[in-house]
Formats: C-alpha cells, sequence, structure tokens
DNA sequence: ATATTTATAGACTAATTAGTCTATAAGAAG
DNA sequence: CTTCTTATAGACTAATTAGTCTATAAATAT
C-alpha cells in the first residue's frame, strides 16, 4: 500500500466516523502514518482529498457494475444480477456505500460536474434504455427508473443494516427484495 | 417569530447551504438578527442547536403524516394519501427533506436515542401492520415495507428534483410513482 | 556521475471560531 | 416598588487546524 493509499484509506475510515469537519488533516496525516506535508503534497487541500475520494469510489463502483452490464447474458438476468450485486456491494462496502451518501448531501457536491456525475450512471442508462425498447421495463424516463432502481437498493440496504441477520436471510432478503422491484418495473 | 425561531429558520438555511462545519454561530446569530449570545443562551452549544432542528423536523414531519392515518378512510387509501402527501412535503419543503438526510449522514445521528428515532415511525407502524394483517400489503416485516417506502419517496423525489417539471407533470409522475410503489408492495 | 524530478518529513503560522463572561433590559412575582 | 428570573447584547479568549515553508531523501533521466 503507498502512502497515498493509506491516506485515502484512513481519510475513508476517518470522514465516515467523524464527519469531514471532525477530522483534521493532521490526524489523517498521522494515523496513515505519513507527514503532514506528504499529504499536502498528494493533495493540495483537505477538500481535494474530499472530492477525490469520493470519484474514486464512484468509478470503483461504476466499473464493477460495467462488468455484469457486459456480460453475455439475456437482459432480465443482467438486470437481477445488478441489482444483487449493488445491494451485495454496499453491504461489503458499508464505508464506502455511507461516504457516498453523506458526499451526496454535503455542499462538496456542488463541485462535482454535472458530466463527471452523468458519467458515473452511463453505465445503467444504455442499458436500461434497452429494456424499455424491448418492452422488458416499463416505458417510463430511464432517469426514473434508475432513480426508482437507487432507492430500492438503498430501501433493502437500510433494512438488512438495521437489524442482525445471518448470511442466508440477508440473500432471502435481497432475492425477495429483487423480486419486489421488479414488481414495479417489469413492462405489464 | 421570536428570536429563537429566527435562529432555527437560519441555522436550517445556512446548515443545508454550507454544512454544519461551514456554518459558524457567529454567521448564524447574525443573519437571524441576533447577538451571539442570545444563541448560545437557547442553545448550550452549537451541537444542541443542530440536533434540537432535527428533532423538531422530524415531529413535524411526523405529525403531519399522523393527520393522514387518523382519518376516517379505507387502509389503501389511506396509504396512497400518505406516500402522496409524503412526496409532496419533501418538494415544498426541500430543505427541511434534505436537512434530515444530511444529518442521517453524518455523526450527529448517533446522539440521537434509539427510542426518539423509533417513536418519529411510531405512526406508520401499527398502520402497515394493520395493512399486512389485513392480507392487504405483502406478508413482509413490517420495517421492510417501511424501508422500501421510504426509498420509493426518496427515488421520486430524486427523479422530480432533477429535472424541470411542471405542477401537472409532477402530479403525473407521483401519481403513476404510487402506482409502482403499491404493485410492489400489495398483496399478490 | 550528475542533474532533475518526485516524494517525504515536520516545525511553524495566520486565521478561524465555539463558547465564556459581564452587563443590562424586560417581564413576572411578591 | 423591589426582587428574581428570563432574555438579549457584544466584546473577548483559548484552542484548533488548514495550509506553508524549508530541508532532505529517493528515484529517474541525461
Amino acid at each position: 500500500m503507498s502512502k497515498q493509499e493509506k491516506i485515502q484509506a484512513t481519510a475513508l475510515r476517518l470522514f465516515v466516523a467523524d464527519g469531514f469537519h471532525g477530522t483534521p488533516t493532521a490526524k489523517i496525516a498521522a494515523e496513515a502514518g505519513v507527514a503532514n506535508g506528504t499529504l499536502f503534497y498528494h493533495y493540495k487541500t483537505k477538500n481535494d482529498l474530499v472530492v477525490a475520494l469520493y470519484n474514486k469510489i464512484k468509478d470503483e463502483h461504476a466499473n464493477n457494475v460495467q462488468v455484469f452490464i457486459n456480460r453475455d447474458e439475456f437482459i432480465t438476468t443482467k438486470f437481477r444480477n445488478i441489482f444483487i450485486h449493488s445491494v451485495n456491494w454496499a453491504l461489503t462496502n458499508r464505508d464506502k456505500f455511507y461516504y457516498i451518501q453523506q458526499f451526496n448531501f454535503s455542499p462538496h457536491l456542488a463541485q462535482v460536474s454535472a458530466e463527471t456525475l452523468e458519467q458515473h450512471t452511463f453505465g445503467y442508462a444504455g442499458f436500461i434504455a434497452e429494456g424499455i425498447r424491448k418492452k422488458l421495463l416499463k416505458q417510463q424516463p430511464v432517469s426514473l427508473l434508475i432513480s426508482i432502481f437507487n432507492g430500492h437498493v438503498y430501501g433493502i440496504y437500510q433494512y438488512i443494516t438495521s437489524g442482525d441477520f445471518e448470511p442466508a436471510e440477508k440473500e432471502k432478503i435481497i432475492n425477495e427484495g429483487y423480486d419486489m422491484l421488479w414488481d414495479t418495473l417489469k413492462y405489464m
């Protein structure tokens, strides 16, 4: 792990635990085992670090989803896989998932350009549009279906993290959660 | 408007615009037209103000929903009304809706007791449980249905606020949004 | 080898800001 | 009318902290 990666990992952990403002750059540097100057060498400002971390996590997730989109499977299968993977990703990367929400509801979001934001849902868009065209999904705007999809992922995530479930139970909830989403989004 | 109310209203506006840490208490006091000492007379600490504001907004919303729950109507009608009202409330009180999310994804949340948090969904719980018992809603845990409900409100809200829609369009989206939610939650 | 760039260290500072302190004013109670 | 409580004001401070500065060390290129 390079010093830069250590800084990122430590920043993620501390930002999630104590918030952006509750985390001094000095603490990040100290817990990452690097000097103050090193942090500011890699990131011109604290704000730069906050934004870079966001973009990195978003990229990681988008690339993750892209793999499922690219697979040569029937569109409804893909759709199911993407949902299940998204929930599982959120559950196994809670810090990262939380960080995205934390960032989304902060003034930092305004610093990310609309294009960058769009790029992160770019993978979905074409895929969802195809589903609509082929009359597998409801005849509604792509972005509405994406919003509902995300809202549903979020809802299932909230439910699972609010309780204490066995792995098998979790899987069952996710599967049934998918069925419920499908009831919402399927054509007719 | 009392000085205290002015402080709350100004704090809400500034916290949403600039974040918790981006808003000095001195600025809140100045823009509310009160002295520094007055703010700290009403709220022992800045943190107290942040938490009090959260509880106030949550209470307001919970009381709002309660009115619909108490109405003497058929349960499915109530359900629909609550969904539509929730989306409309979020749309006409964007600052407050945003503030709740901002707070939920901040370390401040840990300062709100589990009971207080539960109390805010208390109204829903009995009502949803009734719907499940009467086999109008899916045979799933109450809290799962609430999570999905909230996730869906959030999704529709996101979609509407991300575009520029006429009032009539908004209404149509909300109504269709409800139909989609109902497809997910209805029994069979 | 030597020069240049990249990476790291850690002491220092200038600015910011939460909260305190003292002084009053307004209102309620006796 | 006077005592006590509540509400308001605004100057002040002690602590925190983002970012700078200078010095090297390591790596890369010439």
